[in-house]
RNA sequence: CGGGACGUGGCGCAGCCUGGUAGCGCACUCGGUUUGGGUCCGAGAGGUCGCCGGUUCGAAUCCGGCCGUCCCGACCA
C-alpha cells in the first residue's frame, strides 16, 4: 500500500554538482530500459523565481467550496469558463501524481493501457441508445455527417471489442484509458470538482459470463481500494444504484467533504449512497386503536406537520401518501401498461424515488391531481382505507415491518377529513416495499447510522450484456456456440481526488497534502538576502535535494520570509526546509511537517549529502 | 429547466440611487529600505466600466436586448 512517492529512482538524476541547475541543462538519458512505462527522468527541479505558481491572498468572489478556493489561491488551477479549467504547472503535478498511482494499480490486475478518441461518429451511440443523453455533446462535420464527443467509452471499446475478438480463447480483457471527458452539464460547480471537460480513468472488462465478470469485478475492487488507500483520502466504498438498465452490481467509492454533492450513510459495518441505503426505523408510539378507524375534521390542514400538531401526535404517528402511475410497459408511445399505486410512508420518512423505482423495476411518474381526484379523493386528504380495489397499496418497510402497538393516521379521502385508529393488514391490504430514505439516527445492526456527505471520485459498474448486445459484440464457445461478452466498466476522476485531498486536509493556512499526491515532496524556503551566506547554503541545499529521489521546489525569490511562508503553507508540500541566518548559527536547516505544522528534527547543514537525503527520505516515509 | 445574485486594471472592492474628466487596497514596474511570519518610504505603469442598441449636449451611472459567471433547487448514462 504505501510507498515512496515520486519516479523511481534509477531515472533519477545521477549526481550533483553544485552549479545553478538550469532548464537548459540536458536531460539524464532516459527511453529503452525504463522499468515502466510512462515514467520520465525526472526534469530539474524549479525555482520558484521561475516557475508559474500564481499565488493569491484572497479567493475570486464566487468560489465557495474550500477546494475551488484553495486550488486557485494557490497557483493549481485557472478557470477558462463554466466547467472547464487549466491545470497549472504545480496543479498538473498533483493530478498527475493521481494518475500515476491509478496506473500503476490499474496495470497490477491486468489492466492494459491504450488510448480511444473523445471524437467519434454518432453510429454507435445511437445503437446503444445513449445518443439522446442530453449530456452528450453532438456536433456534425463538414460533410454533414453527426458526431459526438464522448462522455464515457463503451461504445468505442466495445466495438473494437466486437470486431476483434472471436474466440472464447481471447478473453478475459482489461482494457483502459485515460481521455478526456466531455459532458454538457446543467450545472458545473466548485470548481475542479464537477466540469463540462475532464479526464478519467475508464477501464472495461470483457467476459464469457457472470462468473467471469464477478472475476474481473473483485479485481478492480481490490485494485480500487488500493488507489485510494495509497491517494491518503478518507474514503468508503458504497453499495450504489444500479439503475434501470441491466446494470446487476455497482460500488461508488466516496470521499467524504463539504463540497460533496452525495450522501453517504454509515454505520459499523455498513457504507451506502443514501440513493439505495436501508436501516431499522427508529420507533414511534401511536396512540391506542379503535376497533375501526374514526373521522377526524382537519380543516384546510393537509401537511404532516399541521395535522400532527393538531392531534398532539408525533409526525412519525401519520402515514403519508405517495400517489404515483406505474409505467409497467415502458415509457413507450401509446402505453396502456399506466395503473396507480398508492405508496405509503411514515409521517417522519420520505419516498426515495430511486428506491422506488428499483422496488417497482419499472419507472413511473407522481400522479397528477386530476388523476388523485378521479381515483381516490382530494389531494391532502388520502388515505389507503377505501381505497379502489384497482389501486395498489404499497407499505413501506419501516411501517409493515413492526407489528403496530396502536393505530396510525391517514387521509380519509374526503376534503378536511382524516382517520385515526387505522392498522395496516385490518383495515387496508398492501404489499411490503422498502422505499424510503433513510435517516441519520436510524439504525443498522443496532448501531446508529450517520449521514456525510461525499464526492463520488470513483465507481464499478457490472454492465453485464448492456453494451455487448447492441453493438454485437460477442464470441464463440467451446460448443461453437455464440454467446454475448460480459462487460464490466470503471471509472476514477483523478480530478476529483486531487480536490478532495485539498477538502479533507487544508487549513487556515492551506493546503496540507498527503505524501502521495503533493506536487512536491519538498518547500525549500530561503531567507536572507541574495548573495549571503545563507543563501550560499540554500543553494548548495537545493543542488543537493535536486539530486535526490524526493522532489523539491525551491523559493529562491527575493521575498521577505513572511511571504515565502505563506505561499509554502497555501501549496501545502508535505515537507518545509527553512535555512536563514538561523540555519547558519545552529548548522541545522529548520524542518516542518505540513500536516499539524509540527516541527521536525532539523537537517545538519554539515552532513554528507547522503546522509541528509537518507534523513528526509526516512521522515518521508513516517508522512501520511 | 425554475429561483436568486453578480459583471468596473491580475485579485478583492467603492462609485450607479441623484448622469458631468474612473477611484481604493493588494499584486505589478523602478529606486531605496527590510530579511525567521504577508516590512516600510518614494516614484510609476496598467481599465473598450461584459456586449449591442436607445435616451441625453453628455452614460460606468437611466432604459431595452443579448452574453457571461456564480449560488440554491431540479437534473447528473
Amino acid at each position: 500500500m504505501a510507498r515512496g512517492g515520486g519516479p523511481p529512482r534509477q531515472l533519477r538524476r545521477a549526481s550533483a554538482s553544485h552549479a545553478p541547475t538550469r532548464a537548459a541543462d540536458p536531460l539524464p538519458a532516459c527511453g529503452t530500459r525504463s522499468a515502466r512505462a510512462y515514467v520520465y527522468a525526472r526534469a530539474t527541479m524549479p525555482r520558484l523565481s521561475e516557475y508559474l505558481l500564481p499565488t493569491e491572498k484572497q479567493a475570486p468572489a464566487d468560489a465557495e467550496a474550500i477546494s475551488h478556493r484553495l486550488m486557485v489561491r494557490a497557483g493549481l488551477i485557472r478557470q477558462l469558463g463554466a466547467g472547464m479549467w487549466t491545470w497549472l504547472p504545480a496543479g498538473w503535478r498533483a493530478h498527475q501524481r493521481a494518475t500515476q498511482i491509478i496506473r500503476e494499480e490499474i496495470d497490477a490486475i491486468g489492466g492494459q493501457e491504450m488510448l480511444m478518441p473523445v471524437l467519434q461518429p454518432s453510429e454507435a451511440w445511437k445503437r446503444s441508445g445513449r445518443y439522446e443523453i442530453e449530456e452528450l455533446f453532438k456536433l456534425t462535420d463538414r460533410k454533414g455527417a453527426d458526431l459526438v464527443l464522448a462522455m464515457t467509452h463503451e461504445e468505442a471499446v466495445t466495438t473494437h471489442v466486437a470486431a476483434a475478438v472471436r474466440s472464447y480463447r481471447d478473453l478475459p480483457l482489461i482494457l483502459y484509458h485515460f481521455q478526456t471527458k466531455e459532458r454538457d452539464e446543467p450545472r458545473p460547480r466548485a470548481g475542479v470538482l464537477r466540469t463540462r471537460e475532464f479526464v478519467m480513468k475508464d477501464s472495461y472488462t470483457f467476459d464469457r459470463d457472470a462468473a467471469g465478470l464477478e472475476e474481473r469485478y473483485q479485481l478492480h475492487v481490490r485494485a480500487y481500494d488500493r488507489i485510494f488507500e495509497r491517494s491518503g483520502l478518507r474514503w468508503y466504498r458504497v453499495e450504489a444504484d444500479v439503475g434501470m438498465m441491466g446494470g446487476s452490481g455497482a460500488h461508488e467509492y466516496m470521499a467524504p467533504c463539504p463540497a460533496g454533492e452525495n450522501e453517504v450513510a454509515l454505520a459499523p459495518g455498513y457504507a451506502a449512497n443514501v440513493e439505495v441505503a436501508s436501516a431499522e426505523p427508529q420507533p414511534v408510539t401511536l396512540p391506542p386503536a379503535p376497533d375501526a378507524p374514526e373521522p377526524v375534521r382537519t380543516p384546510g390542514l393537509t401537511t404532516v406537520p399541521d395535522v400532527a400538531s393538531l392531534l398532539g401526535l408525533p409526525e412519525g404517528a401519520l402515514l403519508k401518501a405517495f400517489p404515483v402511475i406505474a409505467l409497467d410497459e415502458g415509457p413507450t408511445a401509446g402505453s396502456t401498461g399506466e395503473r396507480m399505486l398508492l405508496v405509503l410512508v411514515r409521517g417522519d420518512h420520505r419516498v426515495n424515488e430511486i428506491k422506488l423505482a428499483n422496488a417497482l423495476g419499472h419507472p413511473f411518474r407522481p400522479a397528477t391531481a386530476e388523476e388523485i381526484e378521479r381515483s381516490l379523493g382530494p389531494a391532502g386528504y388520502i388515505g389507503p382505507v377505501g381505497a379502489p380495489a384497482e389501486v395498489e397499496v404499497l407499505l413501506d418497510a419501516a411501517v409493515a415491518a413492526v407489528a403496530p402497538d396502536g393505530g396510525y393516521v391517514t387521509g380519509a379521502n374526503r376534503a378536511d377529513t382524516h382517520l385515526r385508529g387505522v392498522v395496516p393488514g385490518r383495515d387496508f391490504a398492501f404489499r411490503t416495499v422498502d422505499v424510503r430514505s433513510v435517516l441519520a439516527g436510524d439504525t443498522v445492526g443496532g448501531a446508529p447510522l450517520e449521514i456525510e456527505p461525499a464526492i463520488e471520485v470513483g465507481n464499478i459498474f457490472k454492465l453485464g450484456t448492456r453494451y455487448s448486445v447492441p453493438l454485437g459484440a460477442s464470441y464463440l464457445d467451446e460448443n461453437g456456440e455464440q454467446r454475448p461478452i460480459w462487460m464490466g466498466s470503471y471509472g476514477i476522476g483523478p480530478a476529483r481526488i486531487v480536490a478532495a485531498a485539498v477538502e479533507q486536509y487544508s487549513d487556515e493556512h492551506g493546503i496540507s497534502w498527503p505524501r502521495e499526491l503533493a506536487p512536491f515532496a519538498i518547500h525549500l524556503v530561503s531567507i536572507g538576502k541574495p548573495g549571503s551566506a545563507e543563501r550560499e547554503s540554500a543553494e548548495q541545499l537545493y543542488e543537493t535535494l535536486s539530486a535526490g529521489p524526493l522532489d523539491v521546489i525551491y523559493d529562491d525569490r527575493d521575498l521577505g520570509p513572511g511571504e515565502k511562508f505563506a505561499d509554502a503553507e497555501l501549496l501545502g508540500c508535505p515537507l518545509r526546509v527553512t535555512i536563514g541566518k538561523r540555519s547558519l548559527d545552529s548548522g541545522e536547516a529548520e524542518v516542518q511537517i505540513r500536516r499539524g505544522r509540527a516541527e521536525a528534527p532539523g537537517l545538519p547543514l554539515t552532513a554528507p549529502a547522503a546522509e541528509q537525503l537518507q534523513a528526509l527520505e526516512q521522515l518521508w516515509q513516517s508522512l501520511p
